[in-house]
DNA sequence: GACCCGGTACTCGGATATAATATGTCCGAGTCTGTACGG
DNA sequence: CCGTACAGACTCGGACATATTATATCCGAGTACCGGGTC
């Protein structure tokens, strides 16, 4: 079990996007180039971002995305439910079903309590990652990040 | 991103062999007809609860598998741990190395602050998995199960 | 000089191939059990 | 009657196909910019 790096890639440029000035997009292109990744396939996940309505994207030059909220109301599981999707990673199949004792119309009462246990484990990765915001996010990353470094980075961004 | 049906066999395997007598052998093939499941590939997960030492098989008539430890001693992150392999769910490429404007011999200080927040949810997830063993899961499950179909379903088992 | 218009280049969005992984199946090496035989 | 040797059947363990998913790529529809032409 393992996230597609499309959601490290989603997280990276939703970062970028939110520290970006108002009415300002950034393309597929621009940032593909800035992370080294493949530039068609990047634009599946912006293009996941862009159907949870978390970015909106602008078409022509000069075009591109940007966040369609404020960093405040985007968290983490926003952006990794978006491009993972929402399902739990826990998916139960019911094999109790399957015991050869069990009369054909017996009927469970509550949920399986395997299912239960990962289940809450489930929930408990989605309440740290919703806990986390890409306003927070930027703050931990100006904290961590060289400020001539972040400053060259983001001539680099919106000289293209 | 979804745990294989192999943990959730596993989990209600595990489930079983704790209950059982001392000294007392399931085989694969019961195990599977009891579930319901492929009996081949059923083995490919008891296989890999052998390898992690949690669960003990032998061989010939009357063999199968038997827990390796008791069931206070193992918990829920073990078994997915076996099944699914010890690899965090996110994985870091460090795509920031990426970055045009960072300098070629820039050694990073700590860990990408996303790949950081990422890293916490698993633990909080692994965590909860951590914190249920299956000795306690065996108190659920009786709760759970009515007292008669528990009765038939060991009688089933053990009669093969 | 200001406005309008069309061409162009750039954007996103979805449809299409390839690689990796999960799923499912098969067969061989080894061992316990039950039986037949001999003492 | 008891101990022993043996045949058989059953077990696990790993090697081999198939289905589904992740990865990577391509092409078309649509739109904003830019230049030229007109009033």
């Amino acid at each position: 079990m393992q996230l597609k790096s499309q959601v490290e890639w989603a997280l990276h440029c939703c970062a970028l996007l939110s520290a970006l000035p108002p009415n300002r997009y950034l393309s597929t292109k621009v940032l593909a180039e800035f992370h080294g990744v493949p530039k068609e396939y990047l634009s599946k996940a912006l293009q996941s971002l862009s159907q949870a309505a978390l970015v909106e994207g602008t078409l022509g030059p000069s075009g591109g995305y940007r966040l369609a909220r404020a960093p405040e109301n985007i968290t983490f599981l926003d952006i990794v439910e978006a491009v993972e999707g929402r399902g739990p990673s826990f998916v139960c199949n019911e094999i109790r079903k399957n015991n050869p004792c069990r009369a054909a119309d017996y009927c469970e009462a509550r949920a399986c309590p395997i299912a239960q246990v990962m289940g809450q484990a489930d929930q408990a990765w989605r309440s740290h990652l919703r806990g986390v915001t890409l306003a927070e996010l930027g703050r931990r990353l100006q904290a961590d990040i060289p400020a001539d470094l972040l400053e060259r980075s983001f001539e680099w961004l919106t000289s293209r």
